[in-house]
DNA sequence: GGATATGTAGATGCAAATATCCTTTTAAGG
DNA sequence: CCTTAAAAGGATATTTGCATCTACATATCC
């Protein structure tokens, strides 16, 4: 329900990768940090790939960079590559009758769909960078293990 | 992406239960309106019985009725039955780091997601009710052909 | 140019959501 | 009772999203 695991996954990454622009981050970097299957995420990135939303280097020293800054870049660019957002535009019951208009029914539910594309929309990825920690993760410091959290 | 194709089935279902309040329906009945495969539709309507929104009778003159009168059901609820909202709480990546604070991708993720429930919340199954027609279908009037639409 | 490190592509496996079918249970009406 | 109409339950396809594995192409470094 609401978002699949690929979205996730490509959110992740892409997070990542605007935490380091400017370096290249191989598959398995990014599947590390973002505790991503490395073999899904090659898939995924290759998605991002051919939308051009990053760009590929190969061989020794390569990986994968943002093609944009990452205020240029929304939640909603990422998302539409690996799993677009779809407005209900017509009636999936396939009724003639109300022409253009949706039921109720549905144009409650596009509404709903329409404000998370908005979101998506207004919220760039930059704004979801963690910038309160070195090199950490997206999501904390987990590269950072901190002083008394053995394991 | 977004909604499962079952959370439409219970609601197309649910609007044509309270557009017939007090008449049962059977699933035959509702699956022709609704434009559900109705063997599918048998194991959705059994759910929703289990979680209290329906009742059935069985036998002759028998169906499925809301249990409450439509403004006292909300979309959320049907979803909630077949397949729930789960907001984000915890951090998907497991990092103790920030305890319960979510990393901003979560944090905007999950308010995405608080969006649609509210939106659901406030929505009540009377609001999707299609009153311009007499009979008609949840969405439109497919059950009263408009002249010179023969088939 | 050989060794190594990377991304690219395709085949395949697996599990969950969706859909179908058949049998059993329960109720109504004669 | 018996017949019929309905839901309930269970077994089994089918499809799709997720994941894995292997071979291949391309780049860098020495």
């Amino acid at each position: 329900m609401i978002f699949s695991q690929t979205v996730e996954y490509a959110l992740r990454s892409v997070v990542w990768l605007a935490s380091h622009a400017g370096n290249p981050q191989t598959v398995q970097q990014i599947a590390e940090a973002t505790q991503v299957p490395s073999n899904y995420l090659a898939k995924v990135m290759n998605s991002l790939r051919r939308t051009g939303l990053v760009e590929s280097r190969r061989g020794l020293g390569g990986g994968y960079i943002l093609t944009r800054t990452s205020d240029e870049l929304t939640v909603l660019d990422v998302v539409n590559t690996v799993d677009p957002i779809e407005r209900i535009e017509r009636c999936p019951l396939g009724l003639k009758s109300h022409g253009l208009n949706l039921c109720p029914l549905h144009k409650h539910l596009d509404e709903a769909i329409g404000m998370i594309e908005q979101a998506f929309i207004k919220t760039k990825i930059a704004d979801l960078v963690v910038k309160t920690c070195e090199s950490g993760s997206i999501c904390g410091k987990a590269a950072t293990p901190e002083p008394g959290e053995g394991s």
